[in-house]
DNA sequence: TGCAAACATTTTGGCGCCAATTCTGAAACC
DNA sequence: GGTTTCAGAATTGGCGCCAAAATGTTTGCA
């Protein structure tokens, strides 16, 4: 029984990388947050000192200041004399956030639709299109990284630089993984339509409709009943 | 011209304790943020890794570390090769943290009236009249710490856990310091009246009416005109 | 064969030392 | 008199080494 903490247990299966990218030291923190986001290190996995310092070319000291870091931030968690691992999110925590995550970003539509110029709305409809393009063409990844564009660009509209910041760190804490992004094929088209939908809404200076196409947006991958309903698991019968 | 970023400069001027109070690993990093954020450290003082390790009695290795989990928290800044110094927010980020604060703490309302028992309004009740009577016969502190403890027994009644751990980080970097908390003796007077309002509209299950109560208690120290129409001064002439 | 204890390996974490950089204060210079 | 320069002091920050803890494996025993 090693670790209480979470269901997955893939310890030190770390991925290499043939060159050691040399990376700088303020880049490190967010080379490993984009990682974890992007399901290179799956919830619950170890990650061993020395496999960082291999993976991101970087020094004993580096790999420490930023897994601290990334335990600051929420994305790891740390156990003294054991390491740190990804943190795995259960039900509960992940509903909270993504909770969170519409409180913020409906909380910042007021002022994105007063500062939207045409020239925002134009790059906006570009990332939409983008998105929606890879739908059908791209990869799980590019989908889910172009979708993450569309949506900084959009919270970067809002003149509350804080509010910003905390709906960014909130947004990388969430269950974003591109594997468990969206369920279905339908459902990634509908939310390529929404992206369409806030433009719109914007262009109407609508703040309550963009704040309600929002918050479904948010709430989309909430289709969980599946895992629910299913009783737990018998050892022996 | 040593360092752009801050209006104050008094470097190195740190207050040392008489006995170095061992304080374990865990606890040094609310040690430091609660001395922030009471004002021991005022905005703009430079942290020095020995005084604070003399101040803590904390070994250099731990103490680093709590700067970089408080630079983190943007509590504190960190310079490259000129350390630490506590952040100091200008008119705007103030500003900004104020609005967020009142985004978070408003969306507890919901569940707040819906959780909150009898036992916990009489709690509530108990804390509210604490803070009443310390306005007359209590220190800046002891006011302050009142203060808090009624707005964190409030947010705990929320059931969103995120939404709470979230509003203590956002509350704990706004510019809380006791002694420009409340500008004037009827303002501190006011707070506590809206307090007992607070509970009142939990009572009455009416979380607009705890929404608006709220968002005013928390815009209320935004006073600051004086600061604003004052010339940028002159250096000659 | 199953279980448990002891050993070997791996990994974390802390401590101390020293180089690089910055700050201070005083002397020199314009 | 005020500014600049320069050496000494102080501080930060990084690197390497080693102990403590945990994990994995093998061996011993019933």
């Amino acid at each position: 029984m090693p670790y209480e903490g979470c269901g997955l247990h893939n310890r030190g299966v770390v991925i290499f990388m043939t060159s050691k990218t040399q990376i700088s030291r303020g880049t490190l923190l967010e080379a490993m947050a984009k990682d974890i986001q992007a399901g290179v290190f799956t919830p619950g996995t170890w990650l061993k000192q020395i496999d960082l310092e291999n993976r991101y070319g970087a020094t004993r000291m580096e790999v420490r200041r930023a897994l601290d870091q990334l335990s600051s931030k929420r994305l790891v968690r740390h156990v003294p004399n054991r390491g740190y691992h990804v943190h795995a999110l259960d039900d509960r925590q992940a509903d909270e956030i993504r909770e969170v995550r519409i409180v913020l970003e409906t909380a910042a539509a007021d002022t994105i639709v007063q500062n939207a110029t045409a020239a925002d709305r134009q790059e906006l409809r570009a990332l939409a299109q983008r998105f929606s393009d890879l739908v059908l063409t791209g990869t799980l990844l590019e989908q889910y990284e172009a979708n993450v564009a569309f949506h900084i660009r959009l919270l970067k509209l809002c003149s509350n630089q804080e509010l910003v910041n905390l709906a960014l760190d909130i947004r990388g804490r969430g269950p974003s993984a591109p594997a468990t992004q969206w369920k279905t094929r339908a459902r990634i088209e509908q939310s390529g339509r929404e992206h369409f939908l806030m433009i719109e809404a914007i262009e109407a200076g609508d703040a309550p409709a963009l704040r309600s196409i929002l918050t479904a947006h948010i709430r989309q991958s909430a289709e969980k009943e599946l895992a629910r309903i299913q009783p737990p698991q018998r050892r022996r019968g």
